[in-house]
RNA sequence: GCGCCUAUAGCUCAAUUGGAUAGAGCAACGGACUUCUAAUCCGUAGGUUGCAGGUUCGAUUCCUGCUAGGCGUGCCA
């Protein structure tokens, strides 16, 4: 199909320079040529509004523009153009000869699951990192939109030819795994006995920390009583840290993400970096002391605040390590390193792009995306307060739970990871478990699913009555004349560039929605054409060579989702 | 106060980046299994795209101002 739009595109414009030439066309420079996507039939297989866009400089009626143009290409010397017409305002709508659609076909053929990729990133190394959940509890379900979605993008930037990687950020360093500690230590210390303590000022509530530390207690008896209250917190610190990052992997893995990195804040604290980057901005007088405090000058960069680096305690705020693990990624090599950020580090934005300024790397390098809120709601739609340290919150482990109840184990991660794929990312989501469970079963992913499955069983089929697809080079395409066979094959054409455009602008959405309506052309065609039938043969072959062109781009684009592709529901 | 996000059918969401008659799924109603899987299909109904202006051949999309909700806003990350 990009052959042939480049083709079209340069019959256009020659078109266009030839009107110019001759006179008919005053005008003195010739824009970019606008593709309009047809939405139906009727109005071609390309469409351009380019005498639209051409009307005022010309100074002429859009369409008597389209005429000219139109009448400047010659058909007969162009058999890949069936016919051009001029429609509506002036839009120019090309038929294209039925040969595209057979080459979609046999691209499909010989590509298969390669069939949507391209090398338009050119082997570029990129890096994601998302999630990046504070290891202070187990992972919850706006993580897993976030999971969902940076997983997905990840496979879509490769499947346009980039290097992406996936990355984890583990803040395993700084305030609040220290609250962590101590509130294990509390809850540690209750379950030995003693009473009248409480959870300190910003520490984590949750019944998880209660059950991990009566575990603790259980196994290992009293023998941290003995160490001293700041080295016992600083254990149970680490020893927290740990199982709980287990548990965070382990639930990312059930739900099919699997990071390639784990970059560890307390690693990068330790490395020395972050004094070197002191010693950088002190260099470039970007920091000054206050109120005991030490500041980094983001009025400078355009920020209306000041911030703190370094607290009158003498400990460095996020921004330092922070400020050294993106010099880090940088010196790394990647080419652009995507942070998907959830909404509530929305101010964090700002100071990061300048950060990234401040060290000297380019100001496109570092891309964020805001994956928007889920805020979780209950029945009657009152928002609820979903906060680790409350405790108050769905992990995606319960949900998966729940719904594997309803739809098997099989399907639950699929349905979950539809369910947070299917949204653009900078949508705010109001999440109802109790509805997400109870209508798991009309989750829209079954459509998709159904699809594949029926494909499958054609072929199924067609082998038990020993009929089995033949190469297309054998086949007779000319055979698929019915309007909705068109359709479909149409709708084939469209995934390459629904996979490149969705990758580009970073919006994994685009790809369920793309599925959904290639089933929902599938569905119908099922119902009203038989595939198989003995009584012609001919047609039946040409028939399955679309189905198996169906299959291939629903598996190719369930498998960017990581949503499995069932050969029988 | 300032900054960012959001507002589209009763509900949940799309709309290929400014294109032609704004589309799907749920929910509602009426039909279709003797036929490759009915997790499907066919049909009906559902809209002043939050409001008011502006930009232009053309606006759900861009700009300005409102309204409503959410998030953020110098020593949590």
């Amino acid at each position: 199909m990009d052959a042939i739009k480049a083709e079209v595109y340069d019959i256009l414009k020659n078109a266009i320079h030839a009107a110019i030439a001759a006179g008919d066309l005053s005008i003195t420079e010739v824009p970019d040529i606008p593709f309009s996507p047809t939405k139906t039939p009727e109005h071609g297989d390309i469409a351009t509004p380019i005498a639209l866009g051409l009307a005022k400089q010309a100074r002429k009626p859009p369409r008597d523009i389209a005429k000219i143009i139109k009448d400047r290409i010659d058909l007969e010397s162009h058999p890949t153009i069936h016919e051009v017409d001029i429609a509506g305002p002036g839009f120019i709508n090309i038929y294209l000869s039925d040969e595209w659609l057979y080459d979609t076909l046999r691209t499909i053929a010989s590509t298969q699951s390669e069939y949507g990729t391209c090398d338009k990133g050119a082997g570029k190394q990129l890096q994601i990192e998302f999630v990046s959940a504070n290891p202070t509890g187990p992972i919850n379900i706006v993580s897993g939109r976030a999971a969902a979605v940076g997983d997905t993008l990840v496979n879509i930037l490769n499947a346009i030819g980039y290097k992406a990687i996936r990355e984890y950020y583990v803040n395993d360093a700084g305030g609040q795994v220290d609250r962590l500690g101590e509130s294990i230590d509390v809850r540690y210390r209750q379950a030995l006995g003693e009473e009248g303590l409480e959870i300190p000022e910003g520490g984590y509530q949750g019944e998880y920390l209660r059950e991990y530390a009566e575990a603790i207690a259980e196994t290992e008896g009293d023998t941290y009583l003995q160490l001293e209250t700041n080295e016992r917190v600083g254990h149970f610190r680490d020893k927290g840290v740990a199982h709980i990052l287990a548990q965070q992997k382990t639930a990312l893995e059930r739900f099919g993400v699997n990071f390639d990195v784990w970059s560890s804040e307390k690693a990068i604290r330790d490395s020395g970096k972050p004094e070197e980057i002191i010693g950088l901005f002190q260099e470039k007088e970007y920091l000054y002391e206050a109120e005991g405090a030490t500041w980094f000058r983001m009025t400078d960069f355009g920020d209306d605040k000041d911030c703190v680096v370094i607290r009158s305690s003498g400990e460095y705020t996020y921004f330092v390590p922070d400020a050294a693990y993106h010099r880090d990624k940088y010196d790394r090599g990647f080419t652009t390193v995507i942070d998907l950020l959830g909404p509530d580090h929305q101010g964090h934005i700002t100071r990061l792009k300048n950060l990234v300024k401040a060290l000297g790397i380019p100001d496109d390098w570092l891309e964020i995306s805001i994956i928007q809120q889920v805020n979780l709601v209950d029945a009657e739609g009152n928002r609820l307060d979903m906060s680790k340290r409350r405790g108050q919150f769905f992990t995606l482990d319960a949900l998966i739970d729940e719904l594997a109840e309803t739809v098997g184990e099989q399907f639950a991660v699929d349905v979950a990871r539809y369910f947070f794929l299917m949204r653009a990312n900078n949508t705010h989501l109001d999440f109802n478990m109790e509805l997400a469970v109870t209508h798991a079963s009309e989750n829209p992913v079954f459509y998709i699913q159904y699809a594949h499955a029926r494909c499958c069983s054609i072929f199924e089929q067609g082998n038990e009555q020993g009929i089995a697809p033949k190469p297309i080079e054998a086949v007779s395409l000319k055979l698929l004349t019915e309007p909705i066979e068109y359709e479909l094959i149409r709708k084939l054409a469209e995934y390459p560039s629904v996979v490149l455009l969705s990758a580009e602008a970073r919006e994994a959405h685009r790809i369920p929605h793309y599925l959904h309506e290639l089933a929902g052309i599938f569905h119908p065609y099922y119902n009203q054409h038989r595939v198989l039938d003995s009584s012609d043969m001919e047609k039946t072959h040409a028939r399955l060579i679309l189905i198996q062109s169906v299959q291939t781009v629903l598996k190719n684009g369930l498998t960017l989702l990581g949503i499995s592709a069932p050969t029988s529901m």
